[in-house]
DNA sequence: CGTTCTTTTGATGATGCTCAACTGGGGTGG
DNA sequence: CCACCCCAGTTGAGCATCATCAAAAGAACG
């Protein structure tokens, strides 16, 4: 059970401690892909100098309700975490799954409060980047803010290619964007392509996609049987990641 | 019709003739929902001072394409417009219509390449801000970065939104949610919540929702028998907007 | 006033949802 | 250790929503 998956113990709440060489960005394996990226060796430290806290979340818990006060953003250092809004009529939407090196909180900046829930999907780790101090930073590293810029851009990019997956494509091609963007992004960060555990539940895969959580099944079923995965639980493998590619195509449209 | 609808004549292409009073940002009755929102008299006139160029687009002509090398934000300054993502397999998917003072290109930044089309969908004028001229900015107008990343934040919370509605919205529920979202934006821009022109087609409409054109045709009949609108092609009076709020948010969820 | 494009309306059907029953693994308690 | 429960997931049957196909009506434009 990923619950008391282990994790290495964290240090006091000592935060000159918490900060020993293995928590600095500069020896994070991550730091070419999360906030620091292109950064050279004395900014990275200065960034670090933010960066007091570690934060534990442990699975099923929330790193941020929506609503509350917004005053760090946090970069995801290990584990998953999936967001999630709720609408007016208590309708939920997981409007992403993040994984390492990845950035939770850009939607608060607009109105200084959380703008959905954020929770782990298994026992994680962020780091807790103050974003007043982070500003601060901004106006004497440009490389810092640019390279912010370019992660709140690719959020939107993101967020608009979900919006394509949502309104345009059947069921099976929603399922097979899915499994080939987690792939992607496990290869990103140096962990196999073609085997992963799937981290979410059936039915935060089937929310997120717009489906129901019979549909996902039936789906993992027919896939299987086709030979394109293997699954056992919530570990899958992609037997065939090009076929899985072209079905994220569907029919290609007649005009 | 829109093509023809009365702008006023450019100003010659020389540049400092452009920047005439009536074109300064300070003078623009969108300051206060666009980029300059809540700069100082003097900062707003140093943020003008990049902004050389208006630039016109006329109907169905696109402001950009996708793969454009990103130099430009847009702000629109008259008209409207829609952007819209295309999938592998050629299918359109509209991402957003945008109206006077919202930011056009933030989905650029991340790759220095536009990520999107944006389309007019009437005769309409936008102000040209280069991007690397508002990034030096930044490092002397703390305010001007506060409200950017404000407006980049939005930006991702709007798409969200979107996703919300896609994924968990009947046909009922996100029309309604369109129409609600519409009077809104107007009336933020002082102009009638429950009166104004839908300036794009039932087809851009039924492509924003992730539904058919017919879909969104049934549905303006339906609201019409109901009382809740009149119709006369592009013009529609919101009637009782109480009760199209009420619609979007469909059945209370059990759970 | 014919041509063309957009919109409306109707009839039919498929995709994916709902409801329901069943399976299997993991934890708990007797 | 077994019995039991509980929850997540799977599978099946029927059905609703919305898409598709088709045709007609209305608006725009030369």
């Amino acid at each position: 059970m990923q619950t008391i998956q282990a994790l290495k113990p964290l240090e006091p709440a000592n935060k000159a401690a918490c900060r020993s060489a293995a928590n600095r960005c500069a020896s994070c394996g991550l730091h070419q892909i999360c906030l620091p990226m292109g950064l050279g060796e004395s900014d990275t430290d200065r960034l670090d100098g933010i960066i007091l806290n570690r934060r534990r979340v442990l699975r099923d818990t929330n790193l941020y309700h929506i609503g509350d006060p917004f005053t760090n953003l946090y970069a995801v250092r290990v584990g998953h975490f999936k967001t999630h809004q709720v609408s007016a009529d208590g309708a939920e939407q997981i409007t992403g799954f993040q994984m390492a090196g990845e950035l939770l909180g850009l939607d608060a900046i607009s109105t200084d409060r959380h703008n959905c829930y954020a929770v782990a999907l298994e026992d994680s780790e962020v780091c807790e980047i103050p974003f007043s101090k982070l500003e601060a930073l901004f106006t004497t590293i440009p490389a810092l803010l640019r390279h912010f810029h370019r992660m709140m851009s690719q959020e939107i990019t993101r967020d608009q290619g979900a919006m394509l997956m949502l309104g345009n494509m059947r069921a099976e091609q929603r399922f097979a964007a899915l499994l080939v963007n987690l792939s992607s992004r496990y290869k990103a960060r140096g962990y196999s392509a073609t085997q992963f555990q799937l981290r979410m539940s059936r039915e935060d895969i089937g929310n997120y996609l717009g489906l129901t959580i019979e549909s996902i099944s039936r789906m993992l079923s027919r896939f299987k049987k086709q030979g394109l995965i293997t699954v056992n639980n919530r570990e899958i493998e992609l037997l065939d990641l090009p076929t899985l590619k072209k079905l994220t195509m569907g029919e290609p449209q007649l005009h």
